[in-house]
DNA sequence: CTGGATTACGAAAACAATTTTCATTTTCGA
DNA sequence: TCGAAAATGAAAATTGTTTTCGTAATCCAG
């Protein structure tokens, strides 16, 4: 079951250059080179939406370079995530995957495990209790995930779906 | 209430024996066999405390019957987690943990980067909230994850040492 | 008790995601 | 422009886990 995303939608141009700013500034202060690679991986990547996986972004990649390969891509991820402009996650189906949208504010996710929908939210009272927490427990809290697997109940219901298979499961 | 890691104390010989019988059930209702090797295999792991890896388990378990080997604890931690009788945890290190241990009451993570201890925490208000937020998303929730990643504040202070880290990176 | 179909075992091979190696190319400051 | 340092990409290596396959153990019908 892949994950999905459900959004189209366009990027903005700017958000794009800010984000190839920023990443060039971060290869700067590092002493790194700035290469051809690693600008159309960047450039690709933020204009991707959602939770992109390394396979997602190298086919991406290829189009406009297909002599770049998964080590580079790998490697320029890394980057990435190291300079804070994106976020590696994992749900549970073995791969990584990227965000580098939303600007870094924190949120959780809801993953349908029907239709591989996933949804952001973030609450600031569920924030506010985690650190509560922490503090009954002698504990500083650095980052923390919080996923939420289940189904959509919207139209079509994942929900419906789930229950259908659970039934016929029954027959058998 | 958090029950760490470095807990040492005697896991009772009933408790052993309550999941053995209850892995010997599962087993017969799923028309399976009993074998030697599972019998050490889940005899052993309900003995030992804690988040347990497969690398660990297998140690332990070799200790009683060196001739058993990987695949048969990958399978038989398989068949632990379908019958619910264990639980497959995954804190980030990539490898899969299993924990048996305070009767699959649901709870959640704090993680100590720095020393490694790993503590539990349940709290129904956070409970709560995560339902009533997926509510309003129109979503049902099967399950979820919380993990808190960060330091304790303890005596020797995990804290400090990430501290003391940061200075020393600052001062190079 | 068996016989023998069924299931399990274990060593090794296969896998999948990711990382590393290494020969070659590119970058960038002196 | 030169050359040290860094980056690339194909391929090999690594890691955690699963599968394969020949052999062995289980267990129920007879
Ligand atoms: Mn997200
Ligand atoms: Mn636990
Ligand atoms: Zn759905
Ligand atoms: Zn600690």
């Amino acid at each position: 079951m892949p994950l999905n995303e459900h959004d189209n939608g366009q990027v903005d141009e700017s958000f794009v250059k800010e984000k190839e700013a920023a990443f060039a500034d971060f290869i700067q202060r590092k002493g790194l080179k700035t290469t051809r690679q690693r600008n159309t991986i960047i450039s690709t990547f933020f204009r991707l939406r959602g939770h992109i996986s390394v396979e997602e972004l190298l086919n991406e990649v290829k189009k406009a370079n297909p002599r770049i390969g998964y080590a580079t891509v790998y490697r320029t991820l890394h980057l990435l995530v190291e300079s804070n402009l994106v976020e590696e996650r994992r749900f549970g189906d073995g791969l990584a995957r990227y965000e580098g949208h939303s600007d870094v504010e924190h949120h959780d996710h809801m993953i349908c495990l029907e239709c591989g929908m996933i949804s952001e939210f973030f609450n600031p009272r569920l924030e506010a209790l985690q650190e509560k927490l922490a503090e009954e427990n002698n504990f500083e809290i650095y980052r923390h995930r919080l996923e939420l697997y289940g189904a959509c109940k919207d139209t079509e219901s994942c929900a419906q779906r789930k229950n259908k298979k659970a039934a016929e499961a029954q027959g058998a």
